[in-house]
DNA sequence: TAGGCACCTATACCAAAGTATAGTTCTGTC
DNA sequence: GACAGAACTATACTTTGGTATAGGTGCCTA
């Protein structure tokens, strides 16, 4: 039966996600409301499988308390838990050598899965955390665009001139100017520069 | 007990996996050689659980093949394989909805965790999956400019003109076009645009 | 078969972008 | 106090970008 501490500093969150996690599956379960009784625990025990921490926690400070908790125990897991990090703070995570990040969106089957996953010796990153900055209503906008006018964009997003797009599409510069002229009212910019830009952050090229 | 298809081929790669998960664990394995073939077994069988499909293989083509897959049997999960998929296109098939996506540089026993993990209705990413893009030695280009061209630079990179530039910094237009055109030289491009897209790149702003 | 649409071209014009040269002011350094 | 570099301005110029209008072709569909 895996032992698991979580240590959050909200009682109610920390409480019933034990409780949770003893009541669907066999987990034994134990907890601690900041990093220092936390670590505190784990001296009296032998060994724990995988310890949970919040982010957000006293005696945390960042990413030093995932740090101090794996050198005090290299040989327990250990998986970050945050309702709030954006994706950068979870990508540093894992760099530093967490073996999981929770996000408090999870649901709690997931959670579940993902702790058996990450009891099993993986990793655990949801793949798309933090991809929530543009809920991308998929190119709309995009879609009016005929497919010349799409493969004028195409180019624009390399930083080519309209000589070069026009060469590359064997056509004639005016053509491509007006393609350009069509693609920046379709997609309600005013210059060839946000046309590339706006293109790029919704990851059409 | 799980029914898997796998696709793929290689038939070394194909059958040797196949072996290895009806050994290890309690699946029930069938293969194909490419996708037409695949989306044929699947039309005999009830229901496979999961497809598992080579990103490289007859009749993929590029992501097309995980769309057709996907939309002729929508309650089958699906995962990419590939040995040479970029992070560009590992995330392309998350978007399209892929269940996981499994490098072949994983060990046997994270393959079968990963399955697992799919399986149990997850969807599976390797967190550092193509990580190695861009080291980021990062902006050696960058240095040299000064903190003008860096502010300069920056509304670049939101499409300003240069008016509006100007009017943002409390310059005239003239100096602005000198800041572009210095920025530009030392960036080694040769118009706004691409020095937008490359700062864009680098994660400048 | 008539209309609509994507696509291409032409001419023309104005605005914006980019280049070149020259000069001023300020700041920090040798 | 001389010098170098960053920042700013001015004038003047060429190239590129973007708009406007008008017209030609081919394809598809009502």
């Amino acid at each position: 039966m895996p032992n698991i501490l979580i240590a959050d500093d909200h009682d109610l969150v920390r409480d019933t996600i034990a409780a949770y996690l003893e009541t669907v599956d066999d987990f034994k379960v134990q907890t601690a409301a900041n990093l220092d009784a936390a670590l505190e625990l784990m001296r009296g025990i032998d060994s724990f499988d995988l310890l949970i921490l919040d982010y957000h926690m006293p005696g945390m400070d960042g990413l030093n308390g995932l740090e101090r908790a794996r050198k005090a125990f290299p040989a327990t897991k250990v998986a970050l838990l945050s309702g709030v990090a954006n994706r950068e703070v979870a990508n540093k995570a894992m760099e530093n050598g967490a073996n999981g990040f929770i996000p408090k969106s999870l649901t709690a089957a997931s959670l579940v899965n993902a702790i058996k996953f990450v009891l099993s010796g993986e990793r655990y990153f949801p793949f798309d955390f933090g991809a929530a900055t543009t809920p991308d209503a998929p190119s709309a906008t995009f879609a009016n665009l005929s497919d010349r006018e799409m493969q004028t964009l195409e180019q624009l997003c390399i930083g080519l001139s309209n000589k070069e797009i026009a060469r590359n599409l064997g056509v004639q510069e005016v053509t491509v100017k007006l393609h350009v002229k069509n693609v920046l009212a379709k997609l309600g910019v005013s210059n060839r520069t946000q046309a590339a830009l706006l293109a790029k952050e919704k990851h059409l090229f």
